[in-house]
DNA sequence: TCTGGGGTCCTAGGACCC
DNA sequence: TCTGGGGTCCTAGGACCC
């Protein structure tokens, strides 16, 4: 039989940033999202004492005061560096693998009928902890949402030594009648309102119900999950494969009623976006953009704005997503409103080495010429650091365009920012 | 004053064709 | 005036994940 088994990093921003802040084991710790708005992470302690995810910031700001929660910006660069690593062993360590998320990667523990698997989760974990400070929880069993349930006992209880396996009928029954049903992996908060409504409030409740009665209530997503946590297999393994779509939004960290500000911010984005194309070695034939004002000024007028532009050829070059990104905005912008939030989202994603030219109006040689500048600027931006060179339409001009000009990445509120410890020299210098 | 940022898949219903 | 039926494709919206 084979076996699955779900690799996850406990509490994962915190545990990157407490890597490099020992003395904050064991206090409560969070991390926010971008422009210090919500909670997005945070330690147990913090759990402990009650702070919910996606809590505004702003509104526990005393009670973080008064409870001693260390608070921290979100710094990507250094959890990818910290992921990366953590991952890099458990691909060593695995017949099969496969990265899920961030914090999470799924092992297929093929051919490993011999191993005590149980041992093997408890000396992965140790090792993760041992070579990168990452505590990582361990769920084996034979089937990933099976497998995601007995994380969650390995997270939950040290008794388990950070490694839960679920590999006789008579465990799997004792697990699911102990598991919430809201807390199984595909039920989300709609279904479980439907399912507690009629009294379902264990998995093992839900996994008792008639096939037939799930598909017809929850159709083939919630059968499947049905089959999974009686012991089929059916949820197929991702192959790491290119994106269908790539987004690249933000709020903004103040209103702005301007174009010119939104224009800055959807190049930026579509910049952005445009990198994240090449990365995957795809190209684009759709670039949609959007705009809102802030939802939850309801004294403010409201607006929200969307269009998308279609690419005669499909593309990855900058020049050539920004335009068309700046011209849905003109389409879009409104006067008389302050907008708080946009993005950019490229779809109809293709593989970049087979694109369709379309016959009208397509000009190799400034399609080449555009190309070989990208991978030119792709290059410095990789050796000097990313918006070491950028399109004119991306830069922030400094408040009545005196002094330097600001790039994207400091375009956000980050006031609460550790150092990037394993990626930035300068910070590594910083770090004891 | 301050409220995240990505993704995927599925379904229903409309448009369109013969 | 009366207005079939079956198939496909596309899109918007809903639900889920982290």
């Amino acid at each position: 039989m084979t076996f699955y088994a779900i690799c996850d990093c406990d509490s994962c921003y915190v545990s990157c940033e407490r890597v490099f802040r020992p003395d904050l084991m064991g206090k409560p710790v969070v991390v926010l999202s971008n422009n210090d708005g919500c909670v997005v992470a945070r330690s147990r302690e913090a759990k402990q004492i009650g702070i919910p995810m996606g809590m505004p910031f702003f509104k526990m700001q005393q009670q973080f005061a008064s409870s001693k929660v260390t608070a921290f910006s979100s710094n990507y660069e250094l959890y990818a560096d910290m992921t990366q690593r953590v991952m890099d062993i458990i691909r060593e360590a695995s017949p099969g693998f496969c990265r899920y998320s961030i914090d999470e990667a799924f092992c297929i523990l093929d051919g490993m009928d011999r191993f005590n698997l149980k041992e093997w989760g408890e000396e992965l974990s140790r090792k993760i902890l041992k070579w990168t400070g990452m505590p990582v929880s361990i769920g084996i069993a034979p089937t990933k949402t099976l497998a995601k349930c007995a994380d969650r006992f390995a997270k939950d209880y040290p008794g388990y030594n950070h490694c839960c396996l679920i590999d006789t009928d008579e465990k799997r029954q004792k697990a699911l009648r102990l598991f919430p049903v809201k807390e199984v992996w595909g039920i989300g908060r709609r279904h479980q309102e439907h399912l507690e409504g009629i009294g379902i409030n264990t998995a093992f409740d839900f996994a008792m119900k008639p096939r037939l009665w799930v598909k017809k209530e929850f159709h083939v997503t919630g059968e499947r999950t049905w089959l999974e946590l009686n012991g089929t297999d059916c949820i197929p393994m991702e192959e790491m494969r290119a994106k269908k779509s790539i987004c690249t939004s933000r709020s903004l960290p103040e209103m702005t009623d301007s174009f010119d500000g939104l224009r800055t911010h959807v190049s930026n984005y579509a910049a952005r976006c445009a990198e994240k194309l090449r990365r995957q070695h795809s190209v684009c034939q759709t670039v949609m953009v959007f705009i809102e004002t802030n939802r939850f000024r309801e004294d403010l007028p409201q607006y929200e704005g969307f269009t998308s532009a279609v690419l005669l050829t499909p593309d990855n070059a900058t020049q050539v997503i920004v335009h068309n990104a700046l011209n849905c905005l003109k389409a879009i912008f409104r006067k008389g409103y302050r907008y708080k939030r946009a993005g950019v989202i490229v779809t109809n994603i293709s593989d970049a080495a087979h694109i369709q030219t379309n016959f009208i109006d397509f000009d190799a040689g400034r399609f080449n010429k555009m190309h070989l500048l990208d991978k030119v600027i792709d290059k410095i931006n990789k050796q000097g650091g990313s918006e070491t060179i950028v399109l004119a339409s991306q830069q922030y001009t400094a408040q009545g365009g005196q002094g330097k000009a600001a790039h994207f990445s400091d375009a956000i509120k980050h006031d609460l920012r550790s150092p990037c410890y394993t990626t930035r020299w300068n910070d590594i210098i910083k770090c004891k």
